[in-house]
DNA sequence: GAATGACCGGATAAGAACATACGGTCAAAC
DNA sequence: GTTTGACCGTATGTTCTTATCCGGTCATTC
């Protein structure tokens, strides 16, 4: 309507060029939740600080709530993507990766909150479907690899592989509950509790007699294919939360 | 007012009736919050149900909350009695006691309610004092029980007593909190989520080398101390609530 | 004294009427 | 074809007012 539009349409814009604006919004995206959390931040607030106009946000994502899912899963992809260059320095073990995990899970705010369910940061997205939480989203190549360890005798085989995900499971968000519950004067700091967490973990599947030779050089080989695998999962949705590629389902 | 008071005033009522009276209106209290929940329990509904007018339960408590705490004490009484009883068929190891704290947490619906803040069955109740919770109730026996242990190498010692307290709450919460998410088909059985928890609670604070001999024996009997003393002092807090004892402080 | 239940007042809910904000659309501008 | 932002309808607050409820008290009864 107003005669006086600054600039309307134009440049066809190339993929390069359009990526670089997804990507654009997704940091006011970040800022804006990290500041004011998931219900006060409103689209046209986004749309104000990342420089565009509201309706080009809906170029990219169809709904509010799948532009928030692109902004976790770049996150996910931003925390993997950390473990498994971290990963190359250590032993590959089980408790290595957890220790990685824990460590990048609390130094994220927004994965954190995504995974604790942190309703002050994410409020109604929490209640929301848990099915595409972070969990069921690296959950399913997780427990192939921990199937591969137990076969090779790297872990205890008096656990289902169920059970042996709920352990893990249940261990890595006791901690992190906990520990967001505890006064600050009692927390451990983030590493040490990586630390305590991951020791937890890999105790709770240790195998029961010594391990067999060459398991430890075969469990290595199998956490860094569990964590490219898992690199390459979380890149492949965030593609699609970008429109970069078709969902193929 | 109305002159048709059904009985109003005699029998001077000796303690043991007052006791009973009080077990009585406790009993109506904990059937009606566990149908409707505390928030949609009134003091009336609870007085019809235990048969007494509104008043008598004054002369009980002085407010509503004490009441409902007076309710969650007799229960945990209740519970950690049981866990003494069934201690003495097994080992007395720190596994043993895990599992059996845990089947009973998980048999008990306002305890398990208490414990994990679940706001369904407590409501506001939940967002108060975590002070006086279940946790911080037992907890300070807790960790000196934890220490003998560790002073007999019934437990590693690269744990701080802090951290070992941490670590054993973090399990505990976790496998409890995880389970109640998992969608039910999935769910271990509450006798083999109390498996899994004691294993991996005794685990995580499993000494590194071999047991020194006699350890056995002096950490049953730590164990049993501790349970005995944990009932002691559930038992003397409820005394307070029923007002069967002065509160020393 | 002991026990009762009518009664009190503050808190909370329910309802109504109004205002605002926000997700999402689309005709117009380039 | 691309980008924009005014516009739409609904969902969400806000501000009153009114009604109900319920924790706690205490005069009355035995």
């Amino acid at each position: 309507m107003k005669p006086e539009n600054r600039r309307a349409g134009r440049p066809p814009q190339d993929a390069a060029h359009r990526l670089a604006r997804a990507h654009r919004i997704l940091d006011a995206t970040a800022e804006l939740v990290l500041r004011w959390g998931y219900d006060k931040t409103t689209v046209e607030d986004i749309a104000r600080r990342a420089e565009v106009a509201k309706g080009t946000i809906y170029l990219h994502w169809k709904t509010r709530e799948e532009l928030f899912s692109a902004l976790l899963r770049r996150e996910r992809v931003e925390m993997i993507t950390e473990v498994r260059r971290r990963i190359e320095d250590g032993p590959g073990t089980l408790h290595g990766l957890l220790a990685l995990l824990a460590a990048e899970l609390l130094s994220r705010p927004l994965t954190r909150a995504s995974l604790l369910g942190d309703s002050e940061v994410l409020g109604a997205l929490t209640r929301r479907k848990r099915e595409s939480t972070a969990a069921a989203e690296l959950g399913g190549d997780f427990q192939t690899y921990l199937g591969t360890l137990r076969e090779h005798g790297a872990l205890r085989s008096d656990l289902s592989p169920a059970e042996q995900v709920t352990t893990l499971v249940s261990v890595l968000y006791g901690f992190l509950i906990v520990a967001q519950m505890m006064p600050p004067e009692y927390r451990p700091s983030d590493e040490r509790l990586a630390e305590l967490l991951a020791d937890a973990g890999s105790r709770a599947l240790a195998p029961a007699g010594p391990v067999p030779a060459g398991a430890a050089r075969t469990a290595a080989r199998a956490t860094l294919a569990y964590v490219d695998a898992a690199v390459e999962t979380a890149q492949r949705k965030l593609r699609v939360s970008l429109g970069t590629e078709e969902s193929t389902q």
